[in-house]
DNA sequence: TACTTCGGCGCC
DNA sequence: AAAGGGCGCCGAAGTA
């Protein structure tokens, strides 16, 4: 266990208890790997690697980087590449690390327009996917082509899980071609087809067992409404009408969640106005964002100096005002119970989560306003899992649980229980939880894919 | 050679 | 008043 997290309840402790032992389950059953597949990716990320080596090699920055650092030229090294570039070549450095370094990621390259660096930037992915993913899975595959990730339940301060060896629960998802590559190479047993269920906005839902907001909790309860959507057009200033699936995700991605986790105005309105132009964002009738926030009267950003007051009419005001309307309008409960848990924690030195467990030590405001929610929203997952699993143990079904990733629990699914086993889980993990734990006040939701029999967890589509 | 720290990046 | 929460794994560079 981590230094300040205990059970302070007999149900925080079973809790805990039957889950190591679910865990110890999902461990053994493990899934399946194709290693044919693994080794072809390997050699064909290997070949695309080197493509692109061959052509930085022959580019005029190499040349700059080999008079530089000579025979201690390292390409893969990103501090040479930040000397190269801010050094010798004079480009901006958008910013330093804490200890004083320029920062070489991928938001300061992407800021150089140069074919080297993009080449750079595409050859650092390749690399990540062949070193951790393609070759961390064979490595950790055994000889009958299972791997067996571990799920740990007592190193994470937030009562979170984790996994390694390999860490089941950063498999890459969200760049489609890098995902495909690496999921391709999990596969289902022989009849059986993989099944992921997720709990839907689950985060927002356990802070809402907290705060009891009545307005969240009509957010929850009423699927006509979406805050996401309704953040994204104060945000832009549009009608519903105008809102594409772009500007939604950004006003979810960039105000919404960074808001609930204890970001600030300044930051949201930098990457909100960025995106603007990164991602080409337009209204549903095709009109720029910026010419249509220019006929509500912003034109600019505004200097997001956080020793400055912001000044009317910028896009910075803007984004302070919605802020304020945020927390202490729209969603008023809610942004008092942040201040009262906060000064609650500072009264007493700790803080305790709905599902049984204290929580002592010095922390900073935020992680007293996270912990408890991310703690919680894991601990519905987690019951859930015990439960499921012990219904398939139960009846003696062929179905395995395989992983968890904090929301959602990953199985292996035989195809004559396929219908069955999606009975269980939105039995286990909509009704049956709520009966479990009566402070549960808003509807829980989740969502299900599964790949094809004898397919991919990267064929995985929707199930409705 | 073995170990640690840092920065980076994959995920929720 | 402060100003984004949580992980694990990799390679580079520094140290012993």
């Amino acid at each position: 266990m981590t230094e300040n997290m205990k059970p302070i309840t007999d149900r925080g402790y079973k809790l805990l208890h039957n889950g190591a032992i679910a865990l110890s389950q999902v461990e053994a059953n493990g899934m399946r790997i194709d290693i044919d597949y693994l080794n072809r990716a390997i050699k064909n990320t290997e070949g695309r690697i080197n493509k692109l080596s061959t052509r930085m090699q022959n580019d005029e920055v190499f040349k700059t980087w080999k008079k530089l650092f000579g025979t201690k030229t390292n390409m893969s090294s990103r501090e040479q590449l930040g000397k190269v570039l801010f050094s010798e070549l004079g480009y901006d450095c958008p910013s330093h690390t804490k200890t004083g370094k320029p920062q070489v990621n991928e938001t300061a390259l992407n800021s150089i327009d140069l074919r080297f660096v993009k080449d750079y930037v595409q050859i650092e992915r390749l690399k990540k996917t062949r070193s951790t993913y393609l070759q961390g899975i064979l490595r950790e595959t055994t000889v009958n082509e299972f791997i067996h990730p571990v799920f740990n339940l007592h190193f994470v301060k937030t009562f979170r899980g984790s996994s390694d060896s390999p860490n089941f629960q950063n498999i890459p998802i969200r760049n489609p071609v890098i995902a495909k590559l690496v999921r391709r190479a999990f596969i289902a047993r022989l009849n059986y087809r993989i099944v992921e269920t997720d709990y839907s906005g689950v985060e927002i839902a356990g802070a809402t067992c907290y705060h009891k907001d009545p307005k969240m909790i009509a957010y929850i309860e009423n699927e006509k409404k979406d805050l996401h959507r309704d953040m994204a057009g104060q945000i832009y200033k549009l009608s519903k009408k105008q809102i594409t699936k772009e500007i939604r995700y950004c006003g979810k991605n960039m105000f919404v969640f960074p808001q609930f986790y204890g970001d600030y105005y300044l930051h949201c309105a930098k990457n909100l106005w960025d995106a603007i132009s990164q991602m080409k964002l337009k209204t549903t009738d095709g009109i720029k964002l910026f010419d249509h926030l220019k006929t509500k009267g912003i034109v600019k950003l505004g200097r997001c100096d956080p020793e400055q007051k912001p000044k009317e009419g910028t896009f910075e005001y803007h984004l302070k005002e919605i802020e304020d309307d945020f927390w202490n309008k729209r969603f008023k409960r809610y942004g008092k119970w942040r201040k009262d848990w906060w000064y609650e924690y500072l009264k007493k030195g700790y803080f305790d989560t709905l599902t049984g467990f204290r929580i002592e030590g010095v922390y900073k405001r935020n992680e007293v306003i996270n912990y408890p929610v991310q703690g919680t929203a894991f601990h519905w997952l987690l019951w859930s899992l015990i439960r499921i699993q012990k219904i398939l143990n139960k009846y003696k079904m062929k179905s395995l649980i395989v992983g968890q990733i904090h929301d959602s629990i990953v199985a292996d699914v035989h195809k004559k229980e396929f219908k069955n086993y999606i009975e269980i889980t939105q039995q286990v993990m909509t009704v049956d939880i709520r009966k479990h734990w009566k402070w549960i006040n808003v509807p829980l939701k989740i969502e299900t894919e599964a790949s094809p029999v004898h397919g991919s967890w990267y064929e995985k589509e929707k199930v409705v």
